[in-house]
DNA sequence: ACGGGTGGCTTTTTT
DNA sequence: AGCCACCCGT
């Protein structure tokens, strides 16, 4: 068998665990050391050499891009559809099992997905049949919280059940969200995950049949397991223990929402005869910004150690701007982005990286003034749109008329004249009966319960829907989409208002027509689903492009965590100061510290030729200028690598970037007294505590410190003495 | 039932 | 500053 196309592109490294013996295999790919090279690679080998059945193999990944490309680049090495192979992210696949052990799982075979704006409106909706006050439980706290319960497995029965009011109440909520889900046959997205893992726990005949059946999983961004998707995982590859993960400690960014590291920091103990392969390699970055990019991870503790190293020359050294304030800061990068361009370079071969959304919009001004072509990542995605899910809605309620989140969004949009009121009774009754709403809402239409005008209202809707259902019936689903936004007034409610944003929206909305028209349902390997429930499941899971047009060739704009896993032959990090990037929030919380850091060389590893990075001594935030002080992470920086710029109107001393083994920031104004953030300080009253944010200058400054005691405080350090320690 | 004024909030994001 | 949710007036 001819394998040297499979081996003969890869390094030793690579091909060391591409053809490693069937072990447990954890692969530490650094930045850009060709990490979905070896993925692809090792399925090959195995499905190749290792006579593995494609059946047999089953490759996780988190996006449904990393999805997709993982199987397009199969095809392209092995020459050979993928179909049978099951590829996709842990929610795709899992809902793919749920589906077809619908039954042994507990649910409904029409059962639901819910998106997270569906599940604030349920939680919203529970606390309020609960009779709990919203300004004292926070919906999106509540939210979080279950959320928070359900990614470690903990249903609401395992919840800590104490004398503590807050926690008997959280238990409440979380329950009744748990039973109204089952009720209704809704299932969130950690729910598809937990559900899975339960199935596999509880019912032995199915764990055994997928135990078997693959004989080799394999796992993307390892790093951004949670517990319940690791627990998946190491039920699922119990027998075989054949697991090849792939990820890199150092590109652990989303701890926030329940990633553990530790399950990658652990995987030697945790999986028996585990082999670690390190991919130091890197093929993306010139010389200096990886140099400075590794200077900036060394800061972190408990590292599992991996130090990238390149054949590239050393290239331009990093060049640090320092701005006098955001705007020129954005006049600066896109004066630089428009000499690039002018040398021949494409403007997609840049990127505008930041810590935070909103500061896109100085960007997005500025170049807008020079008319350079670009696209801003982030928002809202298709499916997540207000009238899209209208149209879902509609479109559910045909498939399904027990769908309540439907039937709820949709009853009076456009407005037909039901109100709060009516809805309210149907809801009473809903309750009280335990049906779905819209089984209330015909008893409650037939026992005459309501005023003529709203039981007229009510029903004509009823019959809106069912007329829809009938002309739609067995009809393409192109026709169906197009039958519901002109049926439903959808359309129409949109068209008369003239305001650009509704005009926005019937693009949107007969987009969803297009979109329609191009679906293609995945394998049908468990199948017998409606193309209909198929693509609305698909909504679900798969939220679609963040913006309808695009261009061809523009400048990108994101947030450094959407920009992890691209490259860029030209990159700007821009906003780097403290409180902004590392963000104070961060500061506040333990450990954030470090993620804040792999942040910043995950933005830096991006960079292919050029690095700028970029700061402003003064920022507009939230309609008030800050004084800044640059961030932590430049004076990690060794000198050696980088050039400064001088903004002309620059009002201070720039920041100094020290020599490695040098103490960081000497602090350079009077004004804070040796304070920056970080600093551990006394106070008389509230003891110790950590300076998280300074303001303002002399006299004026202002100093937020988080006390261990007393917790977050501003202080004047001109008024009250604090002791540095 | 709807629209305008007011007050609170404001990191990162996938599924 | 801007966005969104809510309240109140019509």
């Amino acid at each position: 068998m001819d394998v040297s196309h499979i081996i003969d592109p890869l390094n030793d490294a690579q091909r060391m665990a591409v053809t490693a013996q069937a072990a447990p295999a954890l692969v530490l790919a650094g930045a850009g050391s060709g990490k979905t090279r070896v993925l692809t690679h090792r399925i090959g080998w195995l499905v190749v050499a290792g006579g593995c059945s494609p059946q047999e193999v089953l490759a996780v990944t988190f996006t449904n891009k990393a999805a997709r490309e993982m199987r397009g680049r199969i095809e392209e090495l092995l020459q050979l559809p993928t179909s049978g192979m099951w590829i996709g992210t842990f929610h795709g696949l899992c809902h793919r099992l749920l589906r077809m052990h619908f039954e042994d799982a507990g649910l409904p075979q029409t059962f639901e997905i819910i998106d997270s704006d569906d599940q604030y409106r349920l939680v919203r909706r529970i606390l309020n049949e609960l009779d709990l006050d919203e300004a004292y439980w926070p919906p999106r706290q509540m939210q979080w919280m279950i959320n928070q319960h359900k990614e470690e497995a903990r249903r609401a029965s395992q919840l800590p059940t104490g004398e503590d009011y807050q926690q008997q109440t959280l238990y409440r909520v979380y329950a009744s969200y748990e039973e109204t889900c089952q009720r209704l046959g809704l299932v969130d997205f950690a729910e598809i995950l937990l559900r899975t893992l339960e199935l596999f726990r509880n019912n032995q005949p199915v764990r055994e049949l997928w135990q078997k059946r693959f004989k080799h999983v394999l796992v993307d961004e390892f790093q951004d397991t949670n517990t319940i998707q690791y627990q998946w995982l190491r039920i699922l590859t119990a027998d075989n223990k054949f697991l090849f993960a792939v990820g890199d400690d150092d590109q652990s960014i989303y701890g926030w929402r329940g990633a553990k590291v530790e399950n990658l920091l652990t995987f030697e103990t945790d999986f028996e005869g585990a082999q670690i392969i390190r991919l130091e390699q890197n093929y993306r970055s010139s010389g200096h910004i990886l140099a400075a990019a590794n200077a900036v991870i060394e800061k972190n503790d408990g590292r599992m150690g991996k130090e990238l190293w390149t054949e590239a020359a050393d290239g331009n050294l990093i060049r640090l701007y320092g701005a006098s304030n955001e705007i020129d800061e954005a006049q600066y990068v896109v004066s630089t982005i428009e000499s690039w361009v002018q040398e021949g370079h494409r403007r997609d071969s840049v990127a505008i990286l930041y810590r935070s959304n909103a500061q896109s919009r100085a960007f997005e001004e500025q170049l807008l003034n020079a008319g350079m072509p670009y696209r801003v990542y982030g928002g809202l995605r298709f499916f997540e749109r207000a009238e899209i899910k209208d149209a879902l809605a509609y479109m559910r309620l045909i498939s399904n008329r027990e769908s309540d989140p439907s039937f709820e969004r949709i009853v009076n949009l456009p407005p037909r004249g039901i109100g709060a009121k009516t809805l309210e009774q149907v809801r009473d009754h809903s309750r009280a009966k335990q049906i779905s709403m819209w089984q209330a809402a015909t008893e409650v239409i037939a026992e005459e319960q309501l005023s003529a005008r709203a039981a007229s209202a009510l029903g004509r809707f009823i019959e809106l829907i069912e007329e829809i259902a009938g002309a739609t019936d067995d009809q393409s689903l192109e026709s169906i989409a197009d039958k519901v936004l002109q049926m439903s007034g959808l359309l129409d409610h949109y068209k008369k208002d003239k305001s650009e944003k509704a005009q926005g929206r019937v693009e949107n909305l007969e987009e969803l027509v297009t979109a329609a028209n191009n679906f293609v349902p995945g394998e049908t390997e468990d199948g017998d689903l409606d193309p209909l429930s198929l693509f609305l499941a698909n909504a679900a899971l798969e939220a679609g492009e963040g913006q309808a047009a695009e261009w061809e060739d523009c400048v990108q704009l994101m947030s450094l965590h959407s920009a992890k896993g691209l490259e860029f032959p030209l990159v700007f990090l821009c906003g780097l100061e403290e409180g902004l990037f590392p963000h104070q929030r961060s500061l506040e919380e333990a450990g954030r510290l470090e993620e804040e850091r792999r942040l910043c060389y995950v933005g830096m590893t991006r960079a292919m030729e050029q690095l700028y990075l970029c700061y402003a001594e003064i920022r507009r935030l939230y309609g008030k200028d800050n004084y800044t002080q640059a961030s932590r992470f430049l004076s990690e920086i060794p000198m050696d690598y980088i050039e400064e710029i001088r903004s002309s109107s620059i009002s201070r001393p720039l920041h100094r970037p020290v020599r490695p083994g040098a103490q960081s920031m000497t602090n350079n104004s009077s004004a804070s007294n040796g304070l920056q953030p970080g600093t551990q300080v006394n106070h008389t009253k509230f003891g110790e505590g950590m300076v998280v944010m300074i303001e303002g200058q002399g006299d004026n400054t202002r100093v937020q410190i988080n006390f261990s005691d007393a917790g977050l405080k501003w202080i004047l350090p001109a008024y009250a003495k604090l002791d540095i320690l």
